[in-house]
DNA sequence: TCTGGCTCATTCATTTTTGAATAGACACCA
DNA sequence: TGGTGTCTATTCAAAAATGAATGAGCCAGA
């Protein structure tokens, strides 16, 4: 029996992600009768059914779930080659992907990837952001921004510096509720959080256990998302306290800090696979970002 | 323009590997016409010049040096793919693919995976020796066994315990040539040893300084080579005095350990991506492993 | 200098893959 | 209940990929 043919994986992804040949036919720029006989063939090639047909669409079996992480692997894999090969040798061009999370993103990294663009004008940039850390050996992206140290072998890690972090409010909502006076009165206020408890989240809560043994756990949550953005907005609109970034406040003067002996740190890093430093695009943009964060964290 | 037949990359690795198209087409079981074609379509949907053709063969160009290690991560994981595929869900069979190093797998691996399968007989084993980690989330084995703690996410990793090296020497060797009384001594004696100097051996150097600060470092390497394997074999047969580990000195009656108060100790793991719990073959061989290293850790 | 072995490029017939069209089955909604 | 949208399966002709054969260039060794 000889190897299937590659392609028949990205079809069996497509399908699984599709949930049907139609549906899958059509991202692929193919045609359903194609897709299905791919999916017939594959079942043949590796002995396994891999779906059950149904006219509602196909359903995956267990072997085929079992086989789903392999073909996004392969899917992530291709796409980092198409990138790598966007850019002629030599020149900073083509496309460079970037994960980061969702504050860092909307808030921080738009000039300093605006002006890397203006230097280097065929770079085309990506950014993912999401606060579960992209895999950058599985080249998920080429460049990721990460508050957690990297812990992996075959990365390029470079340590920014910390990130402060600081209960703030916008003055409307002062202006209406009061300042607390100290830790405790926050369980009289609207305090703006968390929603559900992820990994990541229990870990930042965590954190702030940590590093503020005094934090009050009975706190009245009226406000809960689980994007820091959000949570970032709602302060910004006066919905209540809650905790961001010491710097993005600074910018706005309708922040206000409260309680500066409460603070929490993030230590931040730049990580990339050590494979890429041969890139210049990625070179360069590993580059920027670590000059333009280390600007951001020490910006008075 | 599309995204190109992922075929194609398995094409340009076999390319890459063989160094012509003919041979290439040999080991893919094409043609050498298809197999150019396979290279042209490449180079013409990348927009880069692939190889500098000549008619001794192909000269891959920087920009396909650049796309190797994708094409190499596409190839492991498809192959990581089928192993998976390999087996029906739920039964401990099929292919699964076991990285350690030379002298473990040789010396200590055998009858352990032997015992694993007589009790599961449509389970077959790939064993992987050398002394290069396997890179475990690239799927280029199923499990590893390491002398290092591994320090990625998303791995399952157990400790086994510590194995513990020293120096021994053959009967034979000792008869000739008398036991060195201390550590100083050893300057007056053969010794088996590592060649070149890899980041792995010199690792291996500096653990040996660290944990046996008065090991001399003026000694005469009379038989030097970098597999432990044939260091092994070296001491076994009376070329001199080398480090090897104690258990396995133990079953040769010939080997003779010296100077006790000298003692390495290698921490001990195996590992094995966190996804592959679910896949009982990988899972089975898993705790095998474990149970049977233990075993061999503990033994008297 | 010739020969055998290796290489890549080109041509053309054959095989394989694909797409368009169609039929049939199910679900949803008026 | 009938219309409409979705889905898969099947058929057949068109398009694409492949292989066999051949030519030509290079190199090593007799």
């Amino acid at each position: 029996m000889n190897e299937p043919d590659w392609n028949l994986y990205r079809t069996l992804l497509a399908v699984l992600e599709t949930g049907s040949l139609s549906a899958a036919a059509r991202t692929l720029g193919l045609t359903q009768p194609t897709v299905g006989r791919h999916i017939d063939e594959l079942e043949q090639a590796l002995g396994h059914a891999l779906f059950t047909r149904s006219q509602q669409g196909l359903l995956p079996t267990d072997a085929a779930e079992a086989l789903r992480p392999y073909t996004e692997n392969l899917a992530t894999t291709a796409a980092a080659l198409l990138r790598e090969a966007s850019s002629a040798i030599g020149a900073v061009e083509g496309v460079v992907r970037i994960s980061a999370s969702d504050v860092i993103g909307v808030e921080v990294l738009p000039p300093i990837l605006s002006k890397l663009q203006a230097a280097h004008p065929r770079l085309d940039v990506e950014l993912s952001l999401s606060d579960t850390l992209h895999d950058l050996l599985r080249r998920e992206a080429d460049i990721a921004v990460r508050m957690t140290r990297p812990r992996q072998d075959a990365l390029v890690a470079r340590h920014i510096g910390t990130i402060e972090l600081g209960l703030h409010a916008a003055r409307s909502y002062l202006d209406r509720k009061g300042s607390p006076a100290d830790l405790q009165a926050l369980t009289l206020h609207h305090m703006v959080g968390f929603d559900r408890e992820t990994a990541f989240i229990r870990a930042s809560i965590e954190s702030i256990r940590q590093q503020a043994p005094d934090f009050p756990d009975n706190l009245h949550w009226t406000y809960r998302t689980d994007s820091n953005l959000a949570q970032l907005s709602a302060i910004r609109a006066g919905a209540g306290i809650g905790i961001c970034q010491v710097k993005l406040a600074q910018r706005d003067p309708n922040m206000v800090r409260l309680l500066p002996e409460f603070s929490l740190s993030l230590d931040t890093w730049v990580a990339m696979h050590e494979n890429l430093r041969q890139s210049p695009r990625c070179r360069a943009t590993f580059d920027a970002l670590c000059d333009g964060l280390i600007d951001y964290v020490r910006s008075a």
